[in-house]
RNA sequence: GGUCCCGUGGAGCAGUCAGGAGUGCUCGCCGCCCUGUCAAGGCGGAGGUCGCGGGUUCAAAUCCCGUCGGGACCGCCA
């Protein structure tokens, strides 16, 4: 045994005890004649004092994260000498022996937690970082909120199951990564995206009640919150009806948050339909820390003359505004900011009123473009006041004016100061649409295409696919979407014919996930789930603002792993080897994806 | 694929707009001093390809072009 106690559970309980203790020094502070160390370890931080023995002669050798054992005996402090910052602030070690278990050499940053330290660096010395108490505690939270979902899932009768990572490419529509496979030159696994198929046939196998801390893996673009692998809490479930799946989603986030986060969630969490969510927040994952919802204008400003308007409206489409508190006091320079802004994401500008402090006239570009009696109207249609600039976003596209709304109701929120950073407001969005349309003329499955029309729309989504809707189910909180599931199709008939409008011939379907369609004919049971973002849910808990710091260790936004210097070239010999450069001996060999 | 920001001794910054000697700050590092500190203190010292390449200029950390790396966002990611 290296120690007999850990340094932080030291008390003045302690005194009088002889103790060895092992861990590092994160400070010393030298005085010639006496010296004391900081000693850290896994519990927390002790001072050690070197006075008047051989092992002060070595402690003056000691640096900064030397790993070290001590020996010596615990006393109270001298009278003033507390340190009441300190948990063992009452009491210290007075070493009679000093180890040196391991030198450390000068170091790349200060392990000290109120240094800043960019990011990169911290990343590439990650196992220097993680001494930190900050980084440390955000792993730390991790683990807990693992261990809350898998007590919480056990104890529910839930099975833990893995699923392979060397599988075939599933239909989640990001881009594969691809292993090569040396014993079949030309074939190629890919990483699995999801659980997903394995999943629904667990439920085929009566597993019943299915889970797992799955990780996941995506060859896209990088964001703050988007890793090339990831991590998900994966459930499935048989005989389950959307309810029951909500039921059980807000029950693991309730565990989480109360113990993790000491907020009780308001159960059962509001509701919104997708298409609620779209018209009052310009978002499926709306952020209901605030308010400023949108306001349709659409029948309000029907008949203007105001071509951008007019052309938006005459096209079937969606005119809407959304209001920012005070903003007729912004400059020029700062509304001209705003049509960068809205160009930056592609549209064509941001149509603005303001309203004049005092009189409430409305001004601006567009003010001249507007009737009268729009004009004098105007401040209640979107709920204005004197003061405040309106924003209007016009499409015949209604949901690409409504997100352009959305991420400007967002900024107004941020620039505003509208956002309360302590608050945690949850909801589902539900009854999604099925499909989307696609800019080919088809459609696409806006959550994947297993996922269950509801019972109003199971006989009859052919008819009016872009109205269609689904059992499905996202959990936002803060607006951020932290789970997302649905009931799945566990009809092969009804599966057909979702294909049949995505545009999948039955052959397709056979090559890409004929393995699904062979197991759903075999009495496979009403199934569904729900998959957690647990790297999104981590950062939440932990207040991080990137999932980067509830990862041991990220990749920086190319993929690259700082630590490890990976990716990294192959040798010729591996190369060789790995069948990467297999050419098919006919165009039939090579698989038309 | 696109937009914006950043890159200066080991760490974090200032200096760049308005060119004039590697100038400055905080911390760390090395040496010496110091018997009650706790982000200890004092004195002294070392440490630089101003990311890289090219251009303009009498002169470039500074201006221009390119490039690499990092970050944020848009596209993309059901």
């Amino acid at each position: 045994m290296y120690r007999t106690h850990l340094a932080g559970t030291l008390s003045a309980a302690d005194v009088d005890q002889q103790v060895t203790l092992a861990g590092w020094v994160a400070r010393r502070r030298d005085h010639g004649g006496v010296e004391f160390i900081d000693l850290r370890d896994v519990s927390g931080v002790v001072q050690v004092v070197f006075r008047d023995s051989e092992a002060a002669k070595v402690a003056h050798e000691l640096r900064n994260e030397f790993c070290i054992e001590i020996t010596g005996a615990v006393s109270r402090r001298p009278a003033g000498n507390e340190n009441p910052e300190l948990p063992t602030g009452e009491i210290e070690v007075t070493a009679e022996s000093l180890t040196v278990l391991s030198e450390a050499a000068p170091l790349p940053f200060q392990v000290d937690d109120h240094i800043d330290v960019s990011e990169d660096v911290r990343l590439r010395h990650r196992y220097l970082d993680l001494r930190r108490t900050g980084p440390a505690k955000a792993i730390r939270l991790r683990s807990k909120a693992n261990h809350i979902a898998r007590n919480l899932l056990a104890e529910d009768g839930y099975v833990e199951v893995e699923t392979p990572t060397l599988t075939r490419s599933t239909p989640e529509g990001a881009r594969d990564f691809l292993v090569p496979v040396r014993l079949q030159p030309g074939n190629w696994y890919a990483l699995p995206q999801s659980p997903q198929l394995f999943k629904q046939l667990l439920m085929v196998g009566g597993f019943e009640k299915y889970y797992q801390i799955a990780r996941c893996y995506r060859d896209e673009d990088f964001r703050a919150d988007r890793q090339p692998e990831f991590t998900q809490l994966d459930i499935e479930a048989s005989f389950v009806t959307q309810e029951d799946v909500i039921d059980l989603g807000e029950r693991i986030t309730a565990a989480l948050w109360s113990e993790l986060a000491d907020y009780e969630l308001p159960r059962p969490l509001p509701q919104l339909t997708w298409h609620d969510a779209m018209d009052r927040y310009g978002s499926d994952k709306p952020d209901l820390r605030f308010g400023q919802e949108l306001s349709e204008l659409t029948d309000y400003l029907r008949g203007t003359s105001f071509r951008v308007f007019s052309g938006a409206i005459d096209a079937g489409g969606y005119v809407g505004a959304v209001v920012m508190p005070g903003g007729a006091s912004q400059t020029r320079k700062e509304l001209d900011g705003w049509q960068d802004w809205a160009k930056a994401r592609g549209a064509k500008g941001l149509a603005y009123v303001v309203l004049n402090a005092e009189t409430g006239e409305p001004k601006g570009p567009v003010a001249k473009n507007l009737s009268e009696e729009h004009l004098a109207g105007l401040a209640d249609a979107v709920g204005a006041k004197a003061g405040d600039a309106v924003f209007f976003a016009a499409s015949p596209d209604r949901h690409e004016a409504q997100e352009l709304l959305g991420a400007a109701r967002l900024e107004i929120g941020r620039r505003c100061g509208l956002i309360d950073e302590d608050a945690w407001a949850f909801c589902w969005v539900v009854d999604a649409p099925m499909f989307e349309p696609t800019d080919e003329g088809g459609w696409t499955a806006i959550h994947h295409p297993f996922t269950s029309p509801n019972p109003d729309w199971i006989d009859k989504f052919e008819t009016d696919p872009g109205s269609a809707l689904t059992y499905a189910y996202d959990i936002v909180c803060n607006g951020n979407e932290i789970a997302g599931g649905s009931i799945r199709i566990h009809d092969r008939e009804v599966q057909s014919r979702v294909f049949d409008v995505l545009g999948i011939t039955h052959e397709e379907a056979q090559e890409k996930f004929g393995f699904l369609l062979e197991g759903l004919k075999y009495g496979a049971p009403p199934h569904g789930g729900i998959a957690f973002g647990w790297d999104r849910v981590c950062a939440l808990l932990a207040k991080a603002d990137s999932i980067r710091e509830v990862i041991a260790f990220p990749k920086t936004g190319g993929g690259y792993d700082p630590l490890t210097a990976a990716p990294t070239p192959i040798t010729p010999e591996q190369r060789a080897e790995a069948g990467i450069d297999h050419v098919p001996e006919t165009d039939e060999d090579a698989v038309d994806e």
